[in-house]
DNA sequence: AAAATATCGGACAATAATATCCACTATCAA
DNA sequence: TTGATAGTGGATATTATTGTCCGATATTTT
């Protein structure tokens, strides 16, 4: 579905998240070993993230990456997707073609049309506060 | 969402059940010209799909790829998926996570449960002739 | 000012996916 | 039986993704 980049970035963004809102910076390796990534990957990951403005970041001791608190129902998953992955997910055909549209359907347009569509929302409307607050309660888990 | 490869092996597919619902035989550049994939490349899918015998092939002058015309209806689009991506699809985590589960799910396990349920029903429940009559008719198309 | 710390950025390495090449085998037709 | 045809299978090439290394840069502490 995603690539392992996105599938790193998400599972990052969320824990930081979760850090931010008890107002924790935390470093690339308690990224690393909160979500079990590789380091030197996961650092890529979280610069494309700083760069989006998703998360910020700061150098020198002291620093680390952090989160907006008041910013943090404004990140939904679609925001962390879009930033890595882009949005052929979205909009890219099933069966990759590069026209397939309403007028010129590919063979699976409409079943895929309601499948796509229904991620959208779901990426669009799930915000990472929520996904955050159930990592706390321990309803949730980011490793493994 | 899929593999290349799957994308090829499923237009490959319901090209090659719309021949064959009129008696016809095709070549491998038949199947490359009506769906402009590489040519080598699909040989090599469509050895994998006539191994996993969604389609025959004969070798020889007047060889080609065919699919049984009794048996259309028994191809649905999740026979093509499994035979080419796996069922990595149905059951992995979105996140990547080896042990996701209802027990210990990963933050979006819930959110991507619904879309994943439709995505299978959607692949296991749609088949191959329905998207060859499609095509025949001329309401949907494989190129481009 | 210097040392320590943490991210940044560019180059490089390993792996997987995509794609190509070509000799080989099976089959049919003349 | 020979030649042409069409798929097969193995080796190889290319490209994208994933992952690593390390010096540079910024910041804080001493």
């Amino acid at each position: 579905m995603f690539s392992k980049a996105c599938e790193y970035g998400i599972r990052a963004t969320i824990y930081i998240a979760e850090q931010s809102r008890h107002d924790r910076k935390v470093s690339l390796k308690d990224v690393t070993r909160a979500i079990e990534s590789p380091e030197a990957y996961t650092s890529k990951i979280l610069q494309q993230l700083s760069r989006s403005k998703i998360i910020n970041s700061d150098k020198g001791p002291t620093g680390g990456f952090s989160m907006n608190k008041q910013e943090l129902d404004e990140v939904k998953l679609s925001t962390i997707v879009s930033a890595i992955d882009g949005d052929e997910i979205y909009k890219g055909c099933g069966l990759g073609l590069k026209k397939c549209n309403e007028k010129m359907p590919c063979p699976v347009h409409n079943q895929f049309k309601l499948i796509r569509d229904e991620l959208k929302k779901m990426l669009e409307t799930t915000t990472i506060k929520s996904l955050s607050t159930d990592l706390e309660k321990g309803l949730t888990f980011l490793k493994r």
